[in-house]
DNA sequence: AAACTTAATTGTAATATTGCAATGATTAAA
DNA sequence: TTTAATCATTGCAATATTACAATTAAGTTT
């Protein structure tokens, strides 16, 4: 089916693994880590950086900035960049919720 | 086409979209809610706290396998899961270090 | 205006994912 | 040994994702 049963389960669980997901692709990982270490927040040569295609670039940073993680700038022709920092905070939050959760000792195996 | 291009990423930057693609569904973070809520860890009952059919839960909880959060112990007719503690803290320390980059000021948006 | 640059969009092909019915494997219970 | 219970596997249909060539859109430069 390819079809998430998305109803089944808690709003939360859901925002989880909708923001896992998006970070579940390397060229969004390696886009999102590019634009943390870039001094001002530059465009276009991520797809140089990269290496895929410029149509393939353009589709990851569509999904990126769909869930909020990032933000274009338009700049004359060209467009700018750049970590959506309230949104990856609150991105980071609802990630480290999840991923602290304490290990019960009880565990059988 | 589908298929990711991983030869272009270092192997952090897969590791990381590997790591976030299993928890890129909802029945995969539920599952890791109940086993991570459960006093002792108990196994099928996962199907009916989640609701899907029982082949579906099973494959879910193989991905999991795969990446090593989850581990199943055979216990009579039934299978008892659960985390992987030190896979999981691996797996989050992963996650963290890159959850938690620094975010530059200079941002030009 | 014509030519150029940059990035989004469209269309398409290939592959992956999700979900489940049916079946199989394994062990316990009768 | 038959029956039941639990879970894995297989096979399949529907949908999603990834990647890119070709094109379009919008702004710059000449």
């Amino acid at each position: 089916m390819g079809l998430t049963k998305t109803e089944m389960f808690t709003d939360l669980q859901n925002e989880i693994a909708l923001f896992a997901k998006v970070l579940g692709h390397p060229a969004r990982v390696a886009i999102l880590q590019h634009l943390f270490k870039i001094e001002g927040c530059i465009c276009g040569d991520l797809v140089d950086e990269i290496g895929l295609a410029q149509p393939t670039i353009s589709q990851h940073l569509k999904e990126l900035k769909l869930l909020g993680l990032i933000k274009g700038n338009v700049e004359g022709t060209s467009v700018c960049y750049c970590i959506d920092k309230e949104n990856w905070t609150n991105m980071k939050k609802v990630m480290l919720q999840f991923l602290d959760q304490d290990i019960d000792n009880k565990n059988c195996c």
